[in-house]
DNA sequence: CTTGACCTTCCAGCTACTGGAGCCCTTAGA
DNA sequence: TCTAAGGGCTCCAGTAGCTGGAAGGTCAAG
């Protein structure tokens, strides 16, 4: 099966299935014109890393979470550990956010916006703001 | 002042500084042994830099922010657009991280994290997941 | 005179791709 | 049989925003 219907079956464009292919992530057979040859099961590879890519998981846990799906012997404690540090990064990242946002909204509302040039979001950045 | 100095004023690391620098944010004079010579202007606008970077302002959005900030004719207007532009960006953000933040709480409660291989976070990923 | 803490420049690397150039291969139509 | 379109291939460079490190210059203290 040729990249681009690969591409089609998995969703990834292939440039980036060539780029996993790159970092050790698929090795799909060569056909004797030199094209990539996807079968089945690389094509469930790539499902399985399009998945954990959108779930958040960096290219790094996706290799070790695909280690893991081929191993038949895992503990679902280790696939567990890395989906939990995930989702304390996720929880912190959100928790930063929202504090920008608090802040940032804090300042739009307080900004005329309008055509004269006093603004209290240029004052805040400026240092002599609302914000203590 | 030597960059090291501006670097303690400013919370900023003298290699972020020097990027600056680099990609045109500051311009130091330089004393005659060619070290970089800061005056109180240009920690003031390092330190504008590093408060509009905290609020999460990409380093594009800053050198507009600066530009306005020395405009004494600017309109505050301009501000708020770019001020109401990232907050909706981070709006954006949020919302996905919290659709991944539930998607994957559901994965890792249903995960009993034992030494025996069945998982339905590795089975999510495989594509015969409990989520449809 | 030496030591150590600074400073300088330049180059490479990080994440996870993405775009583009320049080329080859295959197939359908004129 | 020629040609054009639409794949595919490799390799190089660029994105954001720094960060680390090498190799060297400068300065103040002891």
């Amino acid at each position: 099966m040729n990249i681009g219907i690969a591409s089609e079956k998995t969703g990834l464009p292939s440039k980036t299935i060539r780029y996993y292919e790159d970092i050790g992530l698929v090795r799909p057979a060569r056909t004797d014109n030199g094209y990539r040859d996807y079968s089945a099961s690389d094509i469930h590879r790539l499902k399985f890393l399009q998945r954990s890519r959108s779930l958040g998981f960096s290219v790094d846990e996706c290799r070790q979470l695909l280690s893991l799906y081929q191993d038949r012997a895992r503990d679902s404690a280790d696939v567990k550990a890395i989906a939990e540090a995930r989702l304390v990064e996720i929880d912190r990242k959100i928790a930063e956010l929202n504090g920008l946002r608090h802040l940032l909204h804090h300042l739009v509302e307080h900004c005329h916006g309008n055509d004269r040039p006093d603004c209290p979001i240029i004052d805040e950045l400026a240092g002599e703001g609302l914000v203590q």
